[in-house]
DNA sequence: CCGGATGTTCACCT
DNA sequence: GAGGTGAACATCCG
């Protein structure tokens, strides 16, 4: 998906639906519909109103007018249109082009009297999903807005360091890529046990969270990073030259640098 | 042809 | 219980 900085532009671009009234939803995949049948959903949003967007780290929420909350999940290639337009042109592991038949979700607004569009999620792998009044709490503090003290409350963990930034209900809206980043620009080896990091480590971590978020939304995302050109190949770090490293850390592939990562 | 890819969940180990 | 591993989902890309 889409991570943390993916999300937040589907959410901007999801504040666009807002005010406007579900006339009929098109749900041609049930498997994509997480913990309610196509009938429970359309009886839960159709006819009322898009109140409000929100977002917990990678999840997008849209509070409804009569309470309820739509959650909507992008998993690894998950893309939003709003009226035909999309938040993002191209996602890097998503397909290049588009394909009627992996639009899993659509809600369509509008009467008579009210504004017209649409709101679709298109996903090849199927790896997102759709699902009313989810479980926020379930998810850790966003990424964007961690506090220091959080930060120190999510790495109580023995699991390396780079497990518990990608743990979404230690600390939500890190993927695979931002947090790669965020311990190469904090100079954190990501196999380092959680526990282990001190105090002055803490502070220049929760530096680097802020940073790379910063950093990599004024670039234009989550693959924008100073490590992505090297995931591919073996390349060199950016910062000292040194040849990086490639390992399974937290069941992922992680990029790093083992001369100024320790 | 094969392996891996911005994710999450679950079963099964240690 | 905590942490790790591998599978599953489905498609594209190198």
């Amino acid at each position: 998906m889409p991570e943390l900085l993916e999300v937040e532009s589907y959410r901007r671009l999801a504040d666009r639906t807002v005010g406007r009234r579900i006339r009929s939803i098109d749900t041609p995949d049930a498997w994509y519909l997480k913990g309610n049948t196509a009938e429970e959903l359309k009886a839960a949003v159709v006819g009322t109103t898009v109140v409000a967007t929100g977002r917990r780290g990678k999840l997008l929420t849209l509070t409804l007018g009569n309470g309820r909350i739509l959650g909507l999940r992008f998993g690894m290639t998950g893309r939003l249109i709003v009226d035909g337009e999309a938040a993002i042109d191209e996602l890097v592991y998503g397909a290049r082009r588009q394909n009627p038949g992996w639009d899993r979700f659509t809600m369509r607004f509008g009467t008579r009297r009210e504004p017209p569009g649409w709101l679709t999620m298109s996903d090849p792998r199927r790896l997102g999903g759709v699902e009313l009044d989810p479980d926020i709490e379930r998810l850790g503090p966003d990424a964007a807005t961690i506090s220091r003290p959080q930060l120190m409350e999510a790495l109580r963990s023995a699991a390396p360091v780079k497990a518990a930034l990608m743990d979404q209900g230690r600390i939500a809206g890190l993927g695979n890529l931002l947090t790669d980043d965020v311990l190469w620009r904090a100079g954190l080896a990501p196999a380092r046990s959680s526990n282990s990091i001190t105090g002055d480590e803490l502070a220049t971590l929760h530096r680097a969270v802020r940073a790379t978020l910063r950093v990599l939304a004024r670039r234009g995302g989550s693959h924008t990073g100073d490590l992505q050109d090297e995931r591919s190949r073996g390349g060199h770090c950016p910062r000292d030259g040194a040849p990086l490293r490639r390992d399974q850390i937290g069941g992922r592939t992680t990029i790093w640098c083992p001369v100024h990562q320790r």
